[in-house]
DNA sequence: TTGTAAGCGTTATCAG
DNA sequence: CTGATAACGCTTACAA
């Protein structure tokens, strides 16, 4: 049932009448074969749909023309949902994969999990790329240990100072800037912001940041007391909305550390009677597909996924290359749609 | 800078004072071996942190641990969009790869690609999966072949008698049927459908079947000029309605093929100023994420993507161990929301 | 331009 | 239970 019986470059060169080398060679369209016997060669090869056995190329080279994308997580999640930010990154990284004639292996680990060393002492891949929200802190002293062994690796993450490894990640204190500038510039002067400032998720204190520097610009107080821990989920925006209307804190407009925030957010303003754009504004992070769909439609700042994908990587097969690579600091821009009414 | 001298099963043989195959037996727990040099080469492999090379075991062995994934698509869809039904079974399977102990390889592949051999032939993988929406006719070609040379695949698709290979999917018929019941119950009696009836896109047909079925035993005539063809996308969606619309035929409500049709189509409705529930009522097919969150939240019908990927794997897991294994018809569910209004 | 020989790091087979 | 020996199918180095 199984037996296919795959040919080796052995028997090609036997069919050839050349030697197994020169088969290899001829394939991998080596100049230093002639003409002629390349293409009887390659002939040949498609005739018993024959391809190469990466494993034995890759024991012998050394090089598996292979990235691993490890998708972390903190174990709280539930079992089956991913962030949809990140599925969009996972699409976006497949295809510049593919473009570099790269295979791409996907794995989800736990933060706790000993991902060390698995892939690239395994060789199992060339290079790693990282994604996922996690607790920042213990995840660098993870990452310190890769670095000292030499690994290659790229991480999607805030961009900050001494940082082991290679990082790359959208500009989240020009993002959070962006945010508030806009509802300031609506007339806006209570604006709340729904995120973790703990070390922990050093993207949402820079999305803060940014916050705050806008709000200086202008001239307007920055009130902490509008500031509430959320993390990336929904559940987690709908509580923490809760908390802040609890408070009874006079606020107009709400800045989401994440799509996921606002939509909770949103929905239990709406459980309080409280009407999106006209009472209160929303502004999310990320633009996730959903983000355009919501009632109101959602204007947030998008993280251009598409070119993430590609820089993420570009920088890992440099660094597979042995080649120098920077961090780099992404773009982002705001989307403007329904969920922001003015005050003016 | 890479010289991470990687320790073979050879540096530890040494080390421990025993042969090389011993240690290999010993790291994979084999009972050929005493529990005492198990636990002296086990010490020894986890101080220099050695891991098996995976190329060297799988060019040994044969065997991979690895399943491929390949996504295909149609030419005609743009650059850096995958649908998020996909998106969702991606990341499904993926979880389930990982509970197996497989890893999962990723790629993207155009209907019209060389993949017929590309990963069992290569050894890269063991078994592939294939998910995508394609047409069907092209499909099954390129798929007999890959079935005669007894590779081991699963397909996401519809189940139909005398498919090459083992199918997976939903039970489209009885989704059609569900969504068209469910607007029958609610009053409605011209009902459109939107969805490709070409043989390319069985699926399509078979909830089209359905919906036929819901008419006939409700006695009301299910008429064909409301049946509109309709790709996947938002695009053809909107497009599909304009259509509709144009034809000046009466409808009170649309089942569509897909919720990305069922997108397009709301904002074609609204843009002529028809109002969804109260004008026409919509139900969808899928529900990715997006949908419960439109306005009106979309009332359709739910392809399990959790249980979708597990079956998927677990069946390309028999094949691989040469087990017998069966093409498999998923249960839809209805989920109801808010599209939908009553005519009664 | 081609051929020869060696070896990548495992696992399989057999003998002890 | 353990060890010697031979593969697995390819690429590299060097010789012709």
């Amino acid at each position: 049932m199984k037996d296919r019986n795959k040919p080796t470059s052995v028997d090609i060169a036997h069919l050839a009448g050349v030697s197994q080398p020169t088969v290899s060679r001829a394939l991998r369209e080596s100049p230093l074969v002639s003409k002629e016997t390349r293409l009887r060669v390659q002939k040949i090869a498609r005739e018993l749909n024959y391809k190469v056995d990466v494993n034995a190329r890759n024991l012998r080279s050394q090089r598996t023309k292979t990235i691993a994308l490890l998708l972390f997580e903190d174990k709280g999640e539930g079992e089956c949902f991913i962030n949809p930010f990140f599925l969009s990154m996972m699409g976006s990284i497949t295809r510049a994969c593919a473009n570099h004639g790269y295979d791409l292996l996907v794995s989800f680990q736990q933060l706790s999990d000993d991902w060390n060393a698995e892939y690239e002492d395994a060789n199992k891949a060339d290079g790693i790329i990282f994604l996922g929200y996690g607790d920042y802190t213990t995840y660098i002293e993870r990452i310190s240990e890769l670095d000292r062994q030499g690994a290659h690796f790229v991480t999607w993450g805030p961009v900050i100072e001494d940082q082991p490894g290679l990082f790359i990640g959208c500009n989240n204190e020009q993002g959070g800037h962006l945010a508030a500038s806009h509802l300031i510039k609506l007339g806006h002067k209570r604006i709340a912001f729904l995120g973790d400032q703990s070390s922990d998720h050093p993207e949402f204190k820079e999305r803060y940041q940014g916050y705050q520097r806008a709000h200086h610009e202008a001239n307007i107080e920055a009130i902490p007391e509008l500031c509430i821990d959320a993390h990336f989920s929904e559940e987690s925006g709908y509580l923490a909305t809760q908390k802040l209307l609890a408070s009874k804190r006079e606020f107009t407009a709400i800045t989401c550390a994440s799509d996921l925030i606002a939509i909770g957010a949103i929905k239990a303003l709406r459980e309080t009677g409280l009407r999106v754009p006209s009472d209160i504004a929303i502004v999310g992070f990320d633009d996730i597909p959903t983000a355009e769909h919501l009632a109101p439609s959602l204007t947030t700042i998008r993280q251009d996924t598409f070119a993430a994908g590609q820089a993420l990587v570009d920088s890992v097969l440099m660094l597979v290359e042995e080649q120098d690579a920077k961090s780099l600091l992404l773009d982002t821009s705001l989307m403007v749609r329904d969920s922001c009414g003015s005050k003016l």
